[in-house]
DNA sequence: TAGTGGTCTAGACCACTGA
DNA sequence: CAGTGGTCTAGACCACTAA
């Protein structure tokens, strides 16, 4: 066997003290410090590792890009709790696949309205610019922490009658209503994922800072007869999921 | 239909300058002003909007986040092309892969080795640890951009006598080298799906300041009689693809 | 060698959270 | 209200790239 070795150039120097600070605080997690998964004050962290706030924020951003911390907007850091195993082409049912990992799923509905499709909502469903649908945003959670903001649109043509519904129902599995009320089983799916910045609502909604890294998803969802007859923007929590598919 | 308006609260504030920053930059791009790609340097752009190099800063990295922009360590910054579909469920064929999307790949063999299994690639190859495994190390490469970092770990048990292929075999398809040496072809596959921090190694490789953040991809594949035979754990610069997936 | 980004200092004020 | 993170200033030195 051929030796390829060395065509890497050696470290560049010693060690960044922003990286000797994230290996510091990955072993104090390690040791389960933080009783209730928060960290101590930026300040004082800071203060600890003899550094300024912007250093030291510099350690705990490449933390949050890790997945191992995470931060609620102006409340603090807090240490990441498992990733939830998400897999795409298991339709629906966010509350059973999170119930089914141990955890406690809630749902939050946050604005539903009838509206005409944009350009873009028009092209994943294949139907016309203007076409009515519905669109539905919710916030979820895994316990009791906001994880997903996703806007659901729904091909208004496939749901008559969808008014009716009310705040709760809407706040449940939209599976379970479509199947119940209109008959429809989902079938195919197409999806993508992206890393993408949070935009404004979704970081509000999430309780992060707008801008921070996130998990963008976009699905296509087909029912038994080969119908598109929904699509879910998905916006998760960066730390939140580890997208988990066989194939 | 009920309304559910106004549960998301107000934004907090004007606009923050990064954000403007942001936009401004997003506008000047979007009329294609780097004929090169390339971005002013910092120093510049800061001067130009009146505020520090770390403020500007913020908003490079937000734009980096998003996928519009990307760093070449201590070179600079440089627009970001489009995203290359990946598609993890068809298997091999990298090349063949970006090709078809009229772009062009390119692969460097970094480094090679026989080795015994780590405790993590055992349990991924279903085999016993310390078994005997081939390492492989390679940067991936599309118009001539670093954008894949890559570890094959083969079962030594499925490819007896690897040692007599060179780097240059090694340089190109290993789908093609399987069937061709081997007669084993792609089954099934399995795989995650993570965001993280570049370590030390990719970081270098993909010329990217460590701790910067990637899209994480760990495969692990099974031949056309089921056995599991190789995995890969794949560091892609987080703009340079767009995970796509039918099912 | 000049110019780049990478890293770091030592502060400051603001908007928001939670008691 | 005190304390938190979010944002911002105005510099500095270093390691590296490219000419």
């Amino acid at each position: 066997m051929t030796a390829v070795q060395n065509r890497i150039a050696a470290p560049r120097q010693a060690v960044s003290q922003v990286a000797s600070i994230r290996r510091a605080l990955l072993a104090q997690i390690a040791q389960g410090l933080p009783e209730d998964g928060r960290l101590p004050a930026e300040r004082q962290l800071s203060e600890q590792f003899a550094t300024t706030r912007i250093t030291l924020r510099e350690a705990l951003l490449q933390l949050e890009a890790d997945g191992v911390l995470y931060r609620e907007e102006r409340r603090g850091w807090f240490v990441a709790p498992p990733r939830l195993h998400y897999d795409p082409t298991a339709r629906g049912y966010f509350e059973r696949m999170v119930r089914e990992q141990s955890r406690i799923p809630h749902t939050r509905l946050l604005h539903v309205e009838s509206m005409a499709a944009t350009p873009t909502i028009a092209a994943l469903l294949d139907i016309e610019p203007l076409a009515p649908v519905y669109m539905i945003r919710r916030a979820r959670s895994i316990d009791g922490r906001r994880v997903l903001f996703v806007e659901h649109y729904l091909n208004s043509a496939c749901f008559p009658h969808f008014e009716r519904f009310g705040d709760k129902a809407l706040s449940r599995s939209l599976t379970e209503l479509y199947r119940r009320y209109y008959d429809i089983e989902y079938g195919r799916v197409r999806f993508e994922i992206t890393p993408a910045a949070l935009p404004e609502l979704p970081a509000r909604v999430l309780k992060v800072a707008a801008g921070s890294p996130a998990l963008y998803v976009q699905r296509v969802n087909a029912d038994q007869h080969g119908r598109w007859i929904d699509c879910d923007l998905e916006y998760w929590r960066q730390d939140a999921i580890k997208v988990c598919i066989e194939a």
